[in-house]
DNA sequence: GATCATAGTCGTCTGCCTGACGATAATCAG
DNA sequence: CTGATTATCGTCAGGCAGACGACTATGATC
């Protein structure tokens, strides 16, 4: 029996990117302005129509490469210079989302280090990194960042509050904190990750010690750096675990 | 500006279903029998079209109670008799995924008590319960079950795995192990969920210690049942505790 | 009714991990 | 040289988990 096209509605489909990373001790994420209406006006995540012969995951790295430069981590490769994390998040589907038509959203949460170019290349349209606290927080007009006045667009407050969660949550039992380091870092700016996705103090000894004791975690790389001020720090890449086993412990309260 | 609807590709977009249940020590999955090609006769996950105006999550429940008969567990109202766990699990969107048309899927996760009607109602097409490790087995034609020889139709069987790996590892540090569960059960009807969901076996010992000293974990209801065998045993329904701080450990090896 | 098998429940002990925190080391700014 | 800053090592006490002994309460079997 011939496929019947009239036998199912018809959706768009499109993918949306929480891509976040930590500058200045904060947790941020990428927001674009919108042109167009709805929302015209309004900060979104980025993200755009899936192609028709796309998969899912290839249209989220091409939306990140667009507005980032980053290219999706493959794992299977080693670690190139300009990669970021990326995996699926959640989907977003519900009818009235979209006020112009039925639009299924396919979230992805992408973990970046510190760009070095605070402006992403790009389109033309304004681009920039917020804390995540500023774009989530509700009482938008008491947000120190009078930029960020509105809340998000559609339901991006949602999704990226999902993505936060879900990051929060995935540092504790895997290695990807490391994600927002660049290649080469010390044990202090790892720390500096926790303590700004987790919104912690955490001990220095207590994580010095759990780290560098956690097989597969950091590999030394033998160089020291000086660049935090203070006693040299030793440098270290990410090693080959992803799990960790005990995981870091998020502190209570 | 009003919108152009040739401007970007249609989907269709479905849920499939990965509903587990735990019967006699086994971690079992529902599965159905296709009735139309493609992959006509081979077994699938349940699932089927999101109308134009449906919530994913709703079109999730819907199917889920075609097939079975179980509700959705609204967290906010007291557990009904016949409820279980759903929760939304990863979107399937490769563009060949459906050899007739662009597919794509959201798939969700449902965990159900061991069902009294071992033949759920619904539709008049063949349905029912497998074993997880005989659907996902690769050499099927060395499956116990010859009923159950072929592998999964589409990507079933990559999403059935994914569903078994988030089973897996949410009852480590949630209390989700009771959504398979009846509403009251002792120490050890659980911990055979855990063995039978993880695997392993675990000492009745420690595993009582751990479960009745996570605070919000298990609530006594007074009673004693006998059915198991052995001495009675103390009856417990869940308790308000939806995440389990410490875990429980899932064995090494 | 005595015995056995089965399952549940309570304790003990030991080792490991964590949190709290003291002490020392190596740099830079004045 | 002194102080500030960061890194790193060490110590100690408390808590939790794994291993496992012991006892309890039922049904089944002789």
């Amino acid at each position: 029996m011939p496929y019947d096209p009239s036998a199912f509605p018809a959706f768009a489909v499109t993918v949306d990117l929480v891509v976040l990373t930590v500058r200045r001790h904060a947790l941020c994420a990428l927001a674009v302005r919108r042109g167009e209406p709805p929302f015209k006006g309004r900060w979104a995540l980025p993200g755009g129509f899936v192609r028709a012969d796309e998969d899912l995951t290839a249209a989220a790295a091409r939306e990140l490469a667009e507005e980032t430069g980053l290219h999706a981590h493959d794992p299977a490769l080693p670690v190139p210079p300009n990669a970021a994390h990326l995996e699926q998040l959640a989907t977003y589907g519900d009818p009235k989302r979209d006020p112009r038509m039925r639009v299924v959203s396919v979230a992805h949460l992408a973990l970046a280090p510190d760009l070095p170019a605070p402006r992403p290349g790009g389109d033309a349209h304004s681009v920039r990194w917020a804390p995540v606290e500023s774009l989530l927080d509700q009482e938008g007009a008491f947000s120190r960042d009078a930029d960020l006045a509105a809340p998000l667009a559609f339901d991006h407050a949602r999704i990226l509050a999902d993505g936060v969660e879900r990051a929060r949550s995935k540092i504790e039992y895997s290695s990807l904190a490391t994600a927002f380091c660049p290649q080469e870092f010390t044990v202090g700016e790892l720390r500096r990750v926790y303590e700004a996705v987790w919104g912690v103090a955490l001990d220095p000894r207590n994580f010095h010690r759990k780290v560098t004791g956690t097989p597969g975690f950091l590999v030394p790389t033998g160089g020291t750096t000086t660049r935090q001020g203070g006693r040299p720090a030793q440098l270290f890449r990410a090693g080959g675990a992803t799990l960790l086993n005990p995981p870091m412990l998020r502190p209570e309260v």
